[in-house]
DNA sequence: CGATATCCTTGATTCTCGTCAAACCGGCGA
DNA sequence: TCGCCGGTTTGACGAGAATCAAGGATATCG
């Protein structure tokens, strides 16, 4: 414990926060190096499966997140059981409101999760002493509101073969977030019901629809969840642009 | 000009603010009475008929603004002409977002609207003067992704029955904040293509779903706005809660 | 190795909502 | 007063997605 915290004081970053994510592009990049340092020693990092409850509906959380890796899926739910994905955080997404309770959204692991989390208490207070933290949350909160009304479009005007090239579409651009060529590989976060649950339709409609773009030669299939899109032009088509 | 200032100086809050809901409810509430007399020297007021675009898609907008009193609907719309309506703005709400540019969201009027609006720099300074604006701005912020993750559920679960009934009750609730009663009374701030839009409909299915639910006494219709909601209980439950 | 479970695909049928078309209604100007 | 006009309602029909029901594929476990 001594060493290492000899060692973050050596290098003036903690190493825990060396290689991650949330000091470039996620809230951690409006903090100092003693203020990162300082938040360091009360975060801790934990790995959840996916299906993991990381806040509930109702359930008052007691810590913030930074996600480290892997998909979050935010879910809303009627009181009969249907149930809409209203959107899904990746690295280095924040995870939880300040200064707000819930509001029946709950939020689980889509994935394998690695988050860095932090009492809630810590960042409140770092907040109010740092407004260039609050301006970082405020800009992620209208990023996830461009992404939400981006969505409502998707949910209320486009068909349901559009629906499922803009799901494709959405992962390939965020597990690759600077890919410069026309191709894609990668593995689908989730299954295909909660890939009906973003969608605004049903599991059997969505496989139908993949099977079609395979069909079509857009995409290729292997075991069910590994994607190949050799063109994402001919997809973004596909999807409605 | 000398003598509105002087009234203004003496009672300590600028005349154009003194009756407005943005002081309370609204971003005006973080500014001390000097900061909301530096910052109506720059205001305007107008008001602008249903149908005016106030923000345009891609326009760079000059300046933000505060509803006074109406209704702006925000849409989307796809290369094909499809349309999605995306959120409603009432009094006492913020339109435009400092350090942004638009996102593809294109603001219009959807009754008569009252705006108070400033310079784009005024705002944006004191901004950076003061962290409680930018508090306010993450508050609305917050506020409007809860909205529109409700409306996400509505879009891609709800029946057409239960979109509409959910049309009329969020309007209800926004018409009159803190209705007590069990029954309200209002005009529909926007026509039937309107409403279709935004709840993922046509006209036609909005047009059948009301008149279903005026033959089942849920609800009364005169004029074709005005609308009379005798039990929101009733109403509540026809949406799908 | 076969048995079971889970997830996914495919097929047949139903039903909700969209499309197309006509009629209705209140307001307005000629 | 008439006829026109935009917004709305209503009807007939069809398409697209949901539902219901089997039938694969893959992994896990005894």
């Amino acid at each position: 414990m001594d060493i290492q915290r000899k060692d973050v004081h050596n290098s003036n970053i903690p190493v825990l926060c060396q290689a991650c994510e949330s000091r470039h592009r996620g809230v951690c990049g409006a903090l100092t190096n003693d203020q990162l340092l300082q938040l360091s020693q009360h975060s801790t990092r934990r790995t959840v499966e996916p299906g993991t409850e990381l806040v509930g509906e109702s359930l008052q959380t007691k810590s913030y997140a930074n996600i480290i890796s892997g998909v979050v899926k935010l879910s809303k739910m009627m009181s009969d059981g249907r149930q809409q994905i209203v959107g899904l955080q990746f690295a280095p997404d924040f995870l939880g409101r300040p200064f707000r309770q819930e509001n029946g959204v709950s939020a689980e692991a889509a994935t394998e999760v690695k988050v860095c989390s932090f009492p809630k208490a810590a960042i409140e207070r770092m907040i109010r002493e740092m407004p260039e933290l609050e301006h970082k949350l405020l800009e992620q909160t209208l990023t996830e509101l461009d992404e939400a009304r981006d969505w409502m479009l998707t949910l209320g005007r486009k068909t349901a073969g559009e629906k499922v090239a803009s799901f494709l579409l959405l992962i390939a651009t965020h597990a690759f977030p600077d890919n410069e060529s026309d191709s894609v590989t990668y593995d689908l976060p989730m299954s295909r019901t909660d890939i009906a649950d973003f969608l605004g339709l049903t599991m059997e409609t969505v496989s139908r629809q993949l099977t079609k773009l395979r069909a079509d030669n857009v995409i290729r299939i292997v075991n069910n969840r590994h994607v190949i899109v050799p063109d994402l032009t001919r997809l973004s088509e596909r999807a409605g642009f």
